[in-house]
DNA sequence: CCTAATTGCTTGCGTTCGGAAACATATCGG
DNA sequence: CCGATATGTTTCCGAACGCAAGCAATTAGG
């Protein structure tokens, strides 16, 4: 069982380093941003009001609230992003999602699909990906939200 | 399908930023080592004569070759790491495993291998995690050489 | 041979990230 | 009401990375 695990942790964790490398290329040639860019716009899309805190947004990405703070930076001054106060608590400084931002996430979001398609395309059978997705998800469950 | 391949691509990144958290942080207070240092040792310990070059190491981490050569600096400073040249071709420096590497790396394995046991912990049966090794397995078969 | 192209490695530069510290605001306990 | 603590955000600093350029050595083609 411990040799079982750590194989399947070594093996996500190269995985995860091919995919990486296959998907940033075109997403930062093509749309100009980087994975975890899109990432961010892809849980401000699913959030009830296209809207997410910097801390929020920390925790969903696995990633420190500075880092939060210097990739909402650019994209807001791109008008992909947005900042927004909430009435109750001063502290919080809301990144929401504008219309422009909605479009090129929408775009992104294309490409991924299709270069994810490509991924499978030989030797998976629909019923090994939904497998692999449905068992990744167990991982991820303990996580805020997921995204799709 | 393409959703369905969506949907594992993007669980399988947010996965891994996950476990890169739960294993980073043990793994260089305990053994002042990064995961990335952890996976390059292990590549060496089950290389044929626990030597690699660095074009080698870099195309099975996906990381540039500049990477690898930063990476084994301080390591090669502390006596983990030592250079070896080829007697054929003079431009080849291979990075090899010290006899204190192996002991390190050694301990570093067992560290993740008790870390990635806790992450399957609850609600996984051995035939789940099994099955979850298996299927990233086909996903890094493109790649040179798997670890474990 | 001898030049040109290729391969392995390293260095310089710009970018990105985490952790500590600082600051503002909120909440809690008396 | 007030001090202490907690939370959200930002900034500073050092560490890690990719890319382009450069150097050394090998290989290919005439």
């Amino acid at each position: 069982m411990t040799q079982t695990s750590f194989l399947a942790v070594i093996r996500l964790l190269s995985a995860q380093a091919l995919l990486e490398q296959k998907f940033s290329q075109e997403l930062g040639s093509v749309h100009g941003l980087s994975l975890n860019d899109s990432l961010l716009m892809m849980h401000l899309e699913q959030a009830p009001l296209l809207r997410l805190s910097r801390v929020d947004l920390a925790k969903r990405l696995c990633v420190s609230p500075s880092t939060v703070t210097r990739m909402t930076l650019p994209l807001e001054k791109l008008g992909m992003l947005g900042r927004e106060a909430d009435a109750r608590d001063a502290r919080l400084a809301y990144v929401t999602l504008t219309d422009t931002g909605r479009k090129v996430i929408g775009a992104a979001r294309q490409t991924l699909e299709r270069k994810a398609k490509e991924v499978f395309k030989d030797r998976w059978s629909e019923d090994e990906v939904a497998t692999l997705a449905d068992l990744l998800g167990r991982l991820t469950a303990s996580q805020p939200n997921d995204l799709v």
